[in-house]
DNA sequence: CAGCGTTCCATTTTT
DNA sequence: TGGAACGCTG
């Protein structure tokens, strides 16, 4: 292979062509594991060469293709399994590729040491170079709790009251900065002012300052302390590069943006180029919310390090990025229509824009389903088609046309959930597994209500999600204990531990500690060891803090002579810890016990304790297999993935499923991704999805009625039956009287065609079949009705609003002509006004005085994009997209 | 430092 | 409505 920074510089060639057939004709021939594969399958395994997008509806063989890639790279020689990078983002997947690798190619995959999650394979790179970012090479990986507990000591020194500027917050803020690639320096000053009065940026300063003493990373460092390494460092990104011959990523709709950094960095030939800083740059503007780059285009839009030699680039022309040199073999399988977690950093725009980014790339789409029915893919297909940010894919059923959605209406959410009930246990005695069946709810809440039914009729089932192993408090506690074991210098471990159990060490002794250790420069535990010996320090106390210090001293000179697990074993039995749980006489001391011991267990798998805490950190995950037959029970989030012959979608209503917070803060963008949720739980059932949702829902205690989620107008009829519930508890006729007199109220009168086949259900009016078919696709802001506006009086559109512009007029002719009463002129929905990530700027600035139709008048506190945090002088502070303001 | 009353809040969650 | 988290009191 030629030098690798010597290509850079040569014009991009196009993507080789050769290297794909030759391939192909050889596996054409040898290589069983490609059989099976339909076309477009193999041709994603087989184009090698430069940059690749697979896009991969649900259900279309996304991991097939990709270990399969993986073994047709083994197998032709063309990479070592060492030289092979492969993210993913959950440890699930990494295990799953990892073990279907295996089946095709056997031992290699041990030698694929680069297949993991970004996090385990960043924290790998650090590691090795830790030194070059100051940490040393045993820096401990920091949970929630632990980065909770500093930056309320932070917060304290700071004489910030905590109560009005949680930490909670503050560490969301860190993370969703870090989840952008920003580090304090590169946080613009408008943005760093969000938190307790402009003093946010440099909180997150002194916090990765303290990070640095404690020898500590948080997950978000994992990732960009390694871009930061990269770019201050570029002997060692080019070893990396050289190294990584072929890059594959999963999910890549899931990507945020330090991630798209992170993979840019990699997938360059060589580094310290022009064009790699340009992309750079581009991905900074991106980053930064417009209207920081306005203010303050210098910080939000420079790269980290600049380059004297490089000539300053204007932020024009960063808009427009020069194309790259060819980019290294980067595969990315993804799927637009399953992106679901913008909420926690994710940005579609990364598949939005991949070939983009990667010019030339080659974008392949698998739309051949496997999984599931004709009629469950029809009526996914035509609802996702609704959203507007999408590359586009259709899926074709390869399977028979199977039973029609089911959708059904209840009273209430305990209705609901009987229903389902019965409906399961039918299904169970016509021989359905129950392992097969799965309910698939919005949010956890409504989870408790399919609970007690499912505990009342003694029905199996399993919440996944929940708490994961590592996150209980008497794992975090028994890892503390080891963790300072391992590192003496780990504060955070040692505050968790220090009284637990009760040593009569409590704030007060604490403190004392903090200060000494403060004025000395020294760990916790070293002004530990010298209170212990101290006259100032009363007799109890310090026998307690010599006690404590002189134990670790034990363990950690056992350390290197005993097998880790005993190790940990004598640590939680001499500290009391174990006793501490004996003596509890609580339901779940029992289980708590258990659970020490499995983990002492698993310690077996590990070479040393450094290992094993890492993988603690890392890797240790919930779903240790219950082994008995039961219904699943989980929400939409946690479904992706997976897939069952039968799945209920309860809760179906408006401000549930289209989450009422996801509109309200994120508008446009927020009900697109509630629509792909939507499409993700009806793309999880193999032969039955059934919809529910419900006239009445306790919200926060009180009795509130809900409306049909404007996602059943959008299912398509011909794949849809609507089935009225059996039992007959608490009167339909009722509860559509009551709902549509409350619809009348509002003035927003309810002709969707999901609203006319729900009254129909009960016997209502019939209507014009011809109705269904006006429900297009294209026709998107017919069906949006706005949600908060129109429930006020005279609400709809008005001043507050913005026209919905440039966008086909809806055809409501139809509607009306069938004799339906008219509707009211197209109402905006929150979110048409929204900004994508590259929406235009906000024209609102910190300190603004706004009014909204809603909440009325208040202040603009922060600038987010077009997502304003305003403190309303009546509401209080809310988040609003600021196309719902107007200035006062 | 434990126990109790009060207050506040209430999507989604991996690593 | 229900839980968690906090602060006050004994």
């Amino acid at each position: 292979m030629s030098d690798p920074f010597k290509r850079s510089f040569e014009p991009a060639p196009p993507a080789p062509a050769a290297g794909s057939i030759t391939a192909r004709a050889r596996g054409a021939h040898r290589a069983p594991y490609l059989e099976g594969l339909n076309p477009e399958q193999r041709e994603a395994v087989e184009t090698l060469d430069g940059a690749v997008l697979v896009l991969a509806g649900a259900g279309t063989g996304k991991t097939r293709v990709l270990t399969t890639r993986i073994a047709h790279i083994l197998s032709l020689g063309r990479a070592r399994a060492s030289e092979i990078l492969s993210v993913t983002f959950t440890n699930k997947a990494a295990r799953e590729m990892k073990t279907r690798i295996g089946a095709m190619v056997g031992e290699a995959v041990e030698g694929m040491p680069w297949l993991g999650t970004f996090h385990s394979i960043g924290a790998k790179i650090l590691r090795r170079h830790a030194e070059l970012v100051n940490l040393k090479p045993d820096f401990t990986i920091l949970d929630v709790d632990d980065q909770i507990r500093l930056l309320k000591q932070l917060i304290a020194a700071e004489n910030i009251d905590e109560k009005r500027w949680p930490a909670r917050l503050l560490a969301n803020q860190i993370d969703s900065w870090k989840n952008r690639g920003l580090s304090p320096d590169q946080v613009s000053a408008g943005e760093g002012a969000t938190f307790a009065n402009g003093r946010g940026r440099d909180l997150y300063a002194a916090y990765q300052a303290r990070l640095k003493t404690l020898n500590a990373a948080d997950f978000g460092d994992l990732l960009l302390e390694t871009i930061r390494l990269f770019r201050q460092h570029p002997e060692v990104l080019r070893q990396y590069q050289t190294r990584f011959k072929y890059i594959l990523v999963d999910e890549y709709q899931d990507t945020n943006v330090a991630q798209y950094l992170w993979l840019r960095l990699l997938a360059q030939r060589t580094s310290g180029t022009a064009a790699a800083d340009l992309v750079l740059r581009d991905a900074a503007l991106r980053a930064a919310p417009q209207d920081e780059a306005r203010e303050e285009p210098a910080s939000a839009i420079s790269a980290p390090t600049p380059r004297p030699e490089e000539p300053a680039h204007s932020a024009g022309v960063s808009k427009d990025v020069a194309p790259l040199g060819p980019p290294k073999n980067i595969c990315c399988v993804g799927d637009d229509d399953q992106s679901i977690y913008g909420w926690r950093g994710a940005e579609v725009d990364n598949i939005l824009r991949f070939d983009h980014d990667f010019p030339g790339a080659k974008v392949i789409r698998l739309e051949r389903n496997y999984r599931s029915t004709a009629h469950i893919l029809g009526a996914a297909s035509h609802l996702i088609a609704h959203n507007e940010g999408r590359l586009g894919k259709t899926l074709r059923s390869e399977g028979e046309a199977g039973e029609r959605v089911v959708v059904s209406t209840a009273w209430d959410s305990e209705e609901e959930a009987r229903a389902v009930g019965e409906e399961i246990e039918q299904l169970q005695r016509q021989g359905h597994r129950l392992d097969e069946i799965a309910i698939l709810v919005r949010a956890s809440f409504q989870m408790r209500e399919f609970e007690d039914r499912f505990v009342t009729l003694g029905l199996p089932y399993r919440v996944i999600g929940g708490p994961r192993f590592y996150e209980r408090a008497e794992i975090r506690d028994a890892m503390a204990y080891l963790r300072l074991v391992n590192q003496p210098a780990d504060d955070l471990a040692f505050e968790r531990i220090v009284n637990v159990p009760k040593r009569g060490l409590g704030d007060a002794a604490l403190q004392n500690l903090h200060d000494l250790a403060r004025a000395r420069g020294v760990p916790l535990i070293e002004a530990a060891r010298a209170m212990g010996t101290s006259e100032a320090v009363k007799p109890k106390p310090r026998a307690a803090l010599r006690d404590l210090v002189a134990a670790f001293d034990r363990w950690r000179a056992q350390r290197d002579t005993l097998p880790h697990n005993e190790l940990a074993e004598i640590v939680l039995d001499e500290s009391g810890y174990t006793e501490m749980w004996q003596k509890d006489r609580s339901a779940d001391a029992a289980g708590r016990l258990e659970n020490l011991k499995e983990l002492v267990r698993s310690m077996e798998e590990f070479e040393n304790l450094q290992g094993f805490l890492e993988h603690v950190a890392l890797v240790m995950d919930t779903d240790r297999g219950e082994d008995h037959e039961a219904v699943s029970i989980m929400t939409l989030h946690a479904a992706k993935g997976l897939e069952f012959d039968t799945v209920f979608l309860p809760g179906w209503e408006e401000g549930l499923l289209p989450h009422q917070r996801s509109l309200d803060e994120n508008g446009r963008a927020g009900l697109e991704e509630e629509r792909r949720l939507a499409h993700v739980g009806i793309t999880r059932a193999r032969k039955n999805a059934r919809i529910s949702f419900v006239s009445n829902r306790r919200i926060h205690g009180s009795w509130t009625s809900s409306l049909p989620s404007r996602f059943l107008d959008e299912l398509p009829e011909q794949h849809v039956e609507v089935r009225e519930a059996k039992g007959g508890f608490g009167g339909y006729g009722n509860a559509y009287g009551s709902r549509f007199d409350t619809t009348a109220a509002f003035g927003s009168s309810y002709t969707t065609p999901g609203w006319r086949r729900a009254q129909k259900s009960r016997g209502g009016f019939e209507e014009d079949p011809h109705e269904y078919s006006q429900v297009e696709p294209d026709e998107p802001a017919g069906r949006m009705r706005d949600v908060g506006a129109s429930r006020a009086p005279g609400g709809g559109t008005n001043g507050a609003f913005k026209p919905a512009a440039a966008r086909p007029a809806p055809s409501f002719a139809a509607s009306s002509a069938s004799g339906t009463p008219p509707r009211r002129a197209p109402v905006t929905i929150e979110g048409e006004l929204v900004a994508r990530s590259t929406g235009a700027p906000s024209a609102f600035s910190r300190g603004d005085r706004v009014f909204h139709q809603k909440f009325g008048y208040g202040r603009v506190r922060a600038v987010d994009g077009n997502k304003l945090t305003i403190q309303f002088d009546k509401a209080g502070e809310k988040k609003v997209v600021d196309s719902f303001l107007n200035k006062a």
